[in-house]
DNA sequence: TTGACATGTGACTAAATGGTCACCTATTGT
DNA sequence: ACAATAGGTGACCATTTAGTCACATGTCAA
């Protein structure tokens, strides 16, 4: 099976890219401001993981081939954006119109247990 | 940090839960029929994926520890019911009203890029 | 109570993953 | 051209994870 193809994007590897703390961090910082480079969110990152540019670079790599980070090259600059298509798909896939009044329902009900007990 | 307390899930464990692909599987097996025992879910997967009864069952365990699978016992069965809340929240989080729209342009943007190149 | 059925547990191996390092490439400004 | 900046690569090790097995628990029906 291929890996990446352009636009052909094995969904393991979407999954196996959020299965990662620093990659959902990558991913929030992302989300808050888009079109960072390589190094504004290492420092971000290094900012409450002890991790060195290598890592958070090879984290990029994995959110890449995913598809959930799209890179745009700016000179000798790579910003990364956030690209929500792949995680749109998540929801599409276990949650449909009608359940999802269901699912409004079972928040409310876990919401109260929890304030209740413990 | 606790694993499990009661409502309150850990993000990691969800993320994880989602990472593999025969839980997938059991998830989408659930979203299609809801309350299935271990051993008629053992039977959907062991059609694709060659693998033991004790492998499904451990992966019932993560699902379920990570709440997106609650159980109810019946009798010596014990029913399996998909819960969608945790999967609404990861849409929740990196996708807003406003952003919305944006992602519908991308992907008819990426279609198009698909159609033309390669 | 006894046997058959449905599921649970703990230990163990093989494979995948996260992280770092030494070293390499490419672009900008002077 | 040269140094400085921004990023990339491949090898390497430590940890985690998937999967299996032998064995244990609990429930139903006769």
């Amino acid at each position: 099976m291929v890996t990446y193809c352009r636009g052909v994007i094995d969904e393991d590897l979407i999954f196996k890219a959020l299965a990662d703390g620093t990659r959902r961090l990558i991913l929030d910082a992302l989300h808050t401001q888009s079109g960072q480079s390589l190094g504004a969110l290492e420092e971000i990152v290094a900012d409450r993981t002890e991790m060195s540019r290598f890592g958070v670079a090879k984290h990029l790599k994995v959110l890449e081939a995913a598809d959930l980070v799209i890179v745009q090259r700016h000179g000798r600059q790579k910003l990364h954006y956030l690209n929500s298509v792949p995680i749109r798909a998540i929801y599409d896939r276990w949650i449909d119109k009608y359940t999802e009044p269901q699912v409004r329902a079972l928040t409310v009900l876990k919401q109260k247990a929890e304030t209740h007990h413990d």
